[in-house]
RNA sequence: CGGGAUGUGGCGCAGUUUGGUAGCGCGUCUCGUUCGGGACGAGAAGGGCGCAGGUUCAAAUCCUGUCAUCCCGACCA
């Protein structure tokens, strides 16, 4: 089998594509690694194919490392298992429903808890087969809303996806951190040490706790809090807000002022001449279930954390359209005396505070002087805004929060019983009582996985793929192949390297050395091995890493013992 | 689903304001000269301007509709 470049199907691009924002988008379309299909849609060329590929067996050596089963699902599943779940009406437009030719309905499978269940609910109905993990690879498809970068956010993807049942909480406790540990291997030996865990909300998984791997960068779309004290590290979606207010001594009278036309916070400041924080702001959502409006009072500085609200309120949210209905005056809605049937919430962002200026429900009207505690009695304060930059870690009570952007690369989920009761999943335990199994899931997404890699590991000329993942350990470049002693040598050393059995791409065109060494940077193969004729002057060839940290000349009857070193000593992460 | 932008040979773009029947760079093919970081010369192929209507003697340019892509937001195991 010959791997030459000439043969290489697929197109590689001097320039960056227009419509490519991030740097791993740009170098995976220019190194023909990938070309759209579809609005989040892609086909993969060969290079992307042995990366995935390596990806995979790498997350395959560390599921079956921790007792996991590989098997196989359906993508294309019966609404009945989703019905089961009582998933199938409550999951969004992001689950493809479709309907078969005997008008079956149908969905895409965008992840397998129900697949799952279904396979193993006869076989597991004795404690003694418990615990087990049973893992897949395969592709999954979520009708995302906007799909984006490349590949870090598609609508068709590849993931692993594992789901472990057990019948303790705690031997799911147990599990759930073997996988963690799994996990930190597997995006070390992908090339990602930097990957850190947080905590996260669990969305519409169900369960309790959960974690997602998530690799820091500007690219990424994720909120990501850290406290530089301590090892707090959350979700924006999981993090909690702490607020320290302090009041003013004097707890000035409330006054009415007429504010013409001062609706939003800013126009508030500039008429006041004061800052956000001195302000109580409502933000009115209305409830998917009932429709019927939610007002939430908060400190005119803090945002809105929606994960967090929707969670509370214990159903989805949108954002309300204020129609001057039940009560509510479309920017000057405040918090006393607010004559409202709606549900109205305060965020803990208030409490303790005094001398606020607020709606006073009334048009072109607002109080100063507002004081919580005695305008609107005593009232329960909820979590509900967002943690901001220097605010107060929940853990170790500093002040020293980051907010960090993070590409979320997998996640991992204690799910309990959530699936299993709904789809009645049990089994008999010691004591001879039926029970529902606790569940656990852990998701990668391959593809997003290899794009992260590029995105943390790529210079301007390309991607610098870890040996573990590169689509060619090697890349042989033959620099003036119309030199028939340098064809010779080069094609006499591909079939010693090949014939040792390294991977190997040969790149054996006619073209100029520039156009040789751009092509192979784009490839991002970490060794490269050079002949040509200033080389075999000196009787040797040249050994340079893709990273430039190696740059190597060595005698040619040395060359292919110490290319096999470098790939399995100095390149072996 | 809101807001913004863009659709012109494989890729990157100009031309649209002021309608006159499409151009540049890269790439591709042929020949020759070059040859260690995207060489040079000569020649050649390839698009009718996202799509559908309309206005006009004439439309890439104006009008209407529609589709697609990208960006911001909403949404998101």
């Amino acid at each position: 089998m010959h791997m030459k470049l000439a043969n290489l199907v697929g197109e590689r691009f001097k320039e960056r594509p227009s419509d490519c924002l991030i740097d791993s988008h740009a170098l995976m379309v220019r190194g023909g690694y990938i070309k759209n299909v579809a609005n989040g849609i892609y086909s993969s060329f060969t290079p992307l194919k042995r990366i995935v590929k390596k990806i995979e067996q790498i997350i395959r050596e560390e599921m079956d490392n921790i007792d996991g089963q590989e098997v196989s699902f359906p993508v294309v599943l019966p609404a009945s298992l989703w019905e089961e779940s009582d998933r199938y009406d409550n999951v969004g437009d992001e689950l493809l429903r479709f309907y078969d030719r005997n008008n079956g309905k149908y969905v895409l499978g965008m992840t397998h808890e129900e697949a799952a269940v279904h396979l193993v609910r006869e076989y597991a109905q004795s404690y003694l087969k418990y615990p087990f993990m049973i893992y897949q690879i395969q592709t999954k498809f979520r009708d995302e809303a906007r799909s984006r970068g490349g590949l870090i956010r598609v609508r068709e993807f590849t993931m692993k996806d594992a789901y472990s049942f057990h019948s303790s909480q705690a031997d799911l406790e147990d599990y759930y951190n073997k996988c963690h540990k799994a996990y930190e291997r597997i995006f070390e030996r992908v090339g990602l040490p930097q990957v850190v865990s947080v905590a996260s909300d669990s969305g519409m998984m169900g369960g309790n706790l959960s974690h997602e791997f998530m690799l820091l960068s500007p690219v990424g779309e994720d909120s990501v809090v850290i406290c530089k004290s301590c090892n707090y590290r959350a979700n924006m979606d999981a993090a909690e807000n702490i607020v320290n207010n302090t009041k003013d001594e004097m707890s000035n009278p409330l006054t009415l002022v007429h504010t013409p036309n001062i609706n939003t916070i800013d126009d508030v400041c500039s008429f006041f001449n004061t800052t956000p924080d001195k302000t109580c702001k409502a933000v009115v959502y209305q409830k998917e279930s009932d429709n019927k409006p939610v007002v939430l009072f908060i400190r005119g500085d803090y945002e809105v954390n929606e994960a967090k609200l929707k969670n509370i309120l214990g159903c989805d949210i949108y954002p309300a359209e204020i129609n001057n209905e039940h009560g509510l005056v479309a920017g000057f809605i405040g918090a006393y005396k607010l004559n409202t049937d709606c549900e109205v919430l305060f965020d803990r962002s208030l409490e303790n505070t005094n001398n606020l200026i607020c709606g006073a429900n009334k048009v072109d009207y607002h109080y100063t002087g507002f004081d919580i505690g005695r305008d609107t009695g005593n009232v329960d304060y909820i979590d509900a805004s967002k943690v901001t930059a220097n605010g107060t870690c929940p853990n170790c009570k500093n002040n020293t929060l980051e907010i960090s952007r993070g590409i979320e690369v997998g996640n991992i989920f204690q799910l309990g019983t959530r699936y299993t009761e709904a789809m009645n999943m049990t089994y008999l335990d010691e004591d001879g009582k039926r029970k529902y199994p606790v569940m656990g899931c852990y998701g990668i997404g391959v593809g997003r996985l290899a794009a992260a890699v590029c995105e943390a590991r790529h210079d301007d000329y390309g991607p610098i793929w870890p040996m573990s993942v590169a689509p060619w350990q090697v890349h042989l470049c033959a620099v003036r192949v119309d030199d028939h002693k340098i064809k010779e040598l080069a094609d006499n050393i591909y079939n010693q390297l090949v014939k040792k059995g390294l991977e190997v791409i040969y790149d054996d065109r006619s073209v100029s050395a520039g156009v040789m060494f751009s092509d192979a940077d784009l490839l991002g193969v970490p060794l490269r091995v050079i002949i040509s004729p200033r080389n075999l002057k000196e009787n040797c060839c040249e050994i340079v890493s893709r990273d430039k940290k190696i740059s190597l000349k060595v005698k040619l009857d040395e060359c292919i013992d110490q290319i096999n070193d470098l790939v399995f000593t100095e390149f072996a992460e």
